[in-house]
DNA sequence: AAGATTTAAGTTACCGGTAACGCAAAAACG
DNA sequence: CGTTTTTGCGTTACCGGTAACTTAAATCTT
């Protein structure tokens, strides 16, 4: 009865202290194995941990100010988009391989959102902060700057980070996807995304890709960008309104694979060969192209990884390593079959 | 430069107070507008913590005991599947539009790992916690009683939870897509699912499958579990192994949509027609779903809806509210078709 | 105008750990 | 065997807030 009543008391260090009839400051230095107590004493702390289920407080260790907190806050657009689900998986994995603990913020590209997730993370001393995108309100930047810890932007390089910046870059990615697509003979050329999906990294993509279409004497004619997450049904409804009002594009360059995908199922479903009629690309090389009948010609992003480098450059940052703070981690054009190749077009 | 050398130290309340000329509990309950100090008070050390760029320390207040946290983890097995991605997505809005904060935990799927992830989550004194499925270690069992926080189990409803539970009942809803396969005519079905991914749901549906299938006359003749993720490669190759040794499969049910679409594409691939040769039935209704040409004959589960009513639950919990602690969240099953209609077996 | 009440503060103690320092007993040393 | 060193442990102070209490001045009463 006693012991039921006590259970859902918590138990502090001074009540193993007191159980095991040593100073509060011998229990706490048997706990961190700090050396300066004898074996027997080690014993019986443990024992009274143990009997009394003992949990430590860290917010008192970090509170004291001595330890720095084992919290990484992790900012994410959205997980809906399959793409940053990889990224969050990749950096949740690697922080908690080393005792770390994600606090996440869905911060659905606003920057609002995200000033607000910042002022409200940063008021539990986070050991550091991983964000998604390189664009931040002034009032975030200058908080962030004030607190002083380590900060990894990811996602869309960004050659002047706060901090530290993991990613690639998405004009030169964008750059060769349009190169390719007016090397297979393409010239007039739509794209379908969404507005505000990692607004501003596919706004650069786009950009790298007009300058290489347009540079190859194609044309990007028509900009679809819908106010919905870029996943199947807007690829699919998105296409169907692209096409309603344009007769002659040649070939659509999606959003992300997942777009793409939902754009193809348009095409095929209203009697349209792909790439006979209609080229299609996408881009992530996400799980769904490795099913495909046909291989999606896609621009591979190691997205998984990328929140592994993410969480190890925070990683080295907090254990003091030297660290290199920007790192590119590469992009890898997916050839496919849903476009023409270019021999056949001679 | 005095100022820029200042920016990386953190301000407190006491250097406030002191900017302001007042004590540290005036400017303490100006910033908690608790009333008890005149506007040209408040007006001031408000000046000051602008000026200043103060930032509270929700460490010092939560640790202090007089506040609750406003962090609540939340453990999911993992992000590659969807159908967790959007459980967490709607847990994490609804908890954010209430200041509430998400620590995330990828428990894997075993009870080891999440017993690590509770006893360091519960070291922060988080305000409650959610976790998926309903089979935990007895150690972490003891440790969440002792902490006489507020719980939500998730996913597998439980009709004994910890404390509260959210979630569809898998049985009933696996002996529902039995009987209607069984309906359909099919005597001879196949599974195929992945051994650790929400295991004992997964399990859970299966025996209700099962019965359903064998009470109709049916019989569930072969059981694949991979090891590996329950995504769209795993369905495609799954497939292929069950068909390589087996040839009198007339229908698969899978794990979830993204398995069942790549088992789809494996059989389309190798000229089977579905659901002419073969009849396919997957779980969750995912967002590919919407786009196939054939509809996919799957189990509609509200996986954004789960995720914000455990938000709720926990909401209501913590803000003192009455709590229905047990919530059947339902589910639907979703014809398609990629099975063949009993009227067309007559 | 003297006493009662309200307002606007300040003071003290505490949350649960840990750093820094102190000190007696045990061990090592010459 | 006396001195130095080490070991083992206790004491004190502090982190940054907040509850509870106190106090002095301002305002209201009759």
């Amino acid at each position: 009865m006693a012991d039921k009543s006590s259970k859902t008391n918590k138990v502090s260090l001074s009540q193993v202290a007191k159980a095991a009839g040593v100073s509060k400051m011998t229990a706490s230095r048997v706990l961190r194995g700090d050396g300066g107590y004898s074996e027997k004493t080690r014993a019986l702390v443990m024992q009274k941990v143990d009997k009394l289920g003992y949990l430590p407080n860290r917010l008192a260790s970090v509170f004291a100010g001595d330890q720095i907190s084992t919290f990484v806050g992790v900012s994410i657009p959205d997980l809906g988009n399959e793409i940053f689900a990889q990224v969050l998986e990749g950096i949740d994995r690697k922080l908690g391989a080393f005792g770390h603990q994600t606090v996440l913020g869905l911060t659905q590209h606003t920057p609002e959102e995200e000033e607000n997730w910042i002022r409200t993370v940063l008021s539990w001393q986070p050991a550091g902060l991983i964000l998604t995108g390189r664009s931040h309100a002034p009032r975030a930047i200058e908080m962030l700057r004030n607190a002083a810890i380590p900060i990894v932007e990811i996602w869309d390089l960004n050659s002047s980070p706060l901090d530290m910046s993991v990613g690639i870059n998405h004009f030169d990615a964008g750059f060769d996807m349009g190169r390719y697509l007016v090397g297979c003979g393409y010239r007039n050329i739509a794209y379908v995304g969404t507005s505000h999906d990692t607004a501003n990294a596919a706004t650069t993509r786009l950009a790298g890709f007009t300058k290489a279409v347009e540079g190859g004497g194609g044309r990007v004619t028509r900009h679809l960008c819908l106010h919905d997450t870029a996943a199947y049904y807007p690829g699919f409804y998105g296409t169907e309104q692209l096409l309603a009002s344009t007769t002659d594009v040649e070939c659509i360059f999606y959003q992300n694979d997942a777009m793409a995908f939902g754009g193809m199922q348009y095409c095929t479903a209203n009697g349209m060969d792909v790439p006979g009629d209609i080229g299609i690309a996408g881009w992530g090389n996400l799980p769904i192209a490795s099913v495909m009948p046909k291989r999606l010609t896609s621009m591979h992003v190691p997205h998984l990884k990328l929140g592994q480098v993410a969480a190890e450059m925070m990683l080295a940052r907090l254990s003091g390593e030297p660290v290199v703070n920007y790192r590119d981690i590469g992009f890898k054009l997916i050839p496919g079959s849903t476009v023409k190749n270019v021999m056949a077009r001679g």
